[in-house]
DNA sequence: GATATTGTTGAGCAGATTGGTCAACAATAA
DNA sequence: TTATTGTTGACCAATCTGCTCAACAATATC
C-alpha cells in the first residue's frame, strides 16, 4: 500500500517543469537539482513519460525536456499508471481470471470499490492542479 | 501501489471465520483449507490480529480461532493496517518532517487526499458489511 | 568538422520486501 | 500421557526498489 519514489519523484518533476517552463526546454539537472534527488535517476524515470508523450525532449546544447501537453491535459493517474507499473492493487481485480473464486468473492469487491476510489482522486487532478496549488501555497506563505 | 497477500489472506481468514463461527472455535486448518493457502503462512498473518484482539485463540484439542469482537466492530481499516504495517503512502504525509520542503509541497498534499480517499473507503466497511455482501452474493447465485 | 553539451539506454548492484516453509515449543482436552 | 492445536522464531528464494556507472547518440556552437 506504498507509492514508490517513481511515481513520486516523476509527478514532482512534472510539477517542476510546469512551474519553470518558458520558450527554453529545462535542464535535467536544474530539476532534479531543485527537487533533490540525482539526475541519473531522474534520467530513468522520465523515459516512460516521453514515451506517452507527456514530455518531449531535446538533445544537445541548449537541450531539456519540456511538456508535450497541456498541463490540464495531463492527469495524475496517467503519471502513476505509467511509473508504478501495474496499479492493480490485487491481481484479481484486473484479472478475474486467477481465481475461480472470483466471480463469488465479496472480498474481491471491496478492492475494486478501492481500486475505483484510487482512481478517482488520481483521475481528478491535472498537472494543471498541480501548479495552481503550488502558487496558491507559495502566494498563501508570504 | 499494491496491496500484499498479507492484508489480502487476513481479510478473506476474518470473513471465513465470520461466516464459518458457531459456538466452538474455528480450525485454522480449516481456514487455511477453504480459502486455499498454507495454514502456515495463516499462522503468521493471525498474530497481529489477535494482538489487537480481533480473533482471540484457544489452543490444544478443541482449539481453534473464534472472532475477539462483534463483526461491526471489526473495520477493514484496522484489518489492513495491521497487516500492511505502515500503510504511509508515503513517508512524509505521515511525518512532514523528513523532507523541509514537505510545508510547501502540494504534491504531498496531494498524497494526503489520496490517502483519505483510501481510509474512508476501507473505514466504512466492516465485517458485518462483508459477511452481508458475501450472503447475498451467495444468495443471487442460486 | 571538432568539441562541448545534453539526453538515452542498458547493465549492474546492494539492500529491503514478499511470500512463503521448517521445526521446535507451549498449552490443553481426552 | 498423548494427541491435538496454536505460537514463535529462524530461515530462504525470488523479486522489487532505488539507485549508480558508463557507453552512446544527437545537436549547438565555434
Amino acid at each position: 500500500m506504498k507509492l514508490t519514489t517513481r511515481g513520486q519523484y516523476a509527478t514532482r518533476a512534472l510539477l517542476d517543469l510546469a512551474l519553470h517552463q518558458d520558450d527554453e526546454p529545462v535542464l535535467l539537472r536544474d530539476i532534479a537539482h531543485r527537487q533533490q534527488f540525482s539526475q541519473q535517476y531522474l534520467e530513468h524515470l522520465i523515459t516512460p513519460l516521453i514515451a506517452a508523450g507527456i514530455m518531449t525532449s531535446t538533445r544537445g546544447r541548449k537541450g531539456g525536456v519540456s511538456l508535450g501537453r497541456l498541463p490540464e491535459d495531463i492527469g495524475l493517474d496517467e503519471v502513476i499508471h505509467l511509473l508504478e507499473g501495474s496499479v492493480e492493487l490485487v491481481q484479481c481485480v484486473g484479472n478475474p481470471g486467477v481465481c475461480h473464486r472470483s466471480h463469488l468473492c465479496a472480498v474481491r469487491d471491496v478492492w475494486e470499490e478501492l481500486k475505483k476510489a484510487i482512481d478517482g482522486v488520481l483521475q481528478s487532478i491535472t498537472l494543471r492542479d498541480l501548479v495552481e496549488r503550488q502558487k496558491n501555497k507559495e502566494q498563501t506563505a508570504k
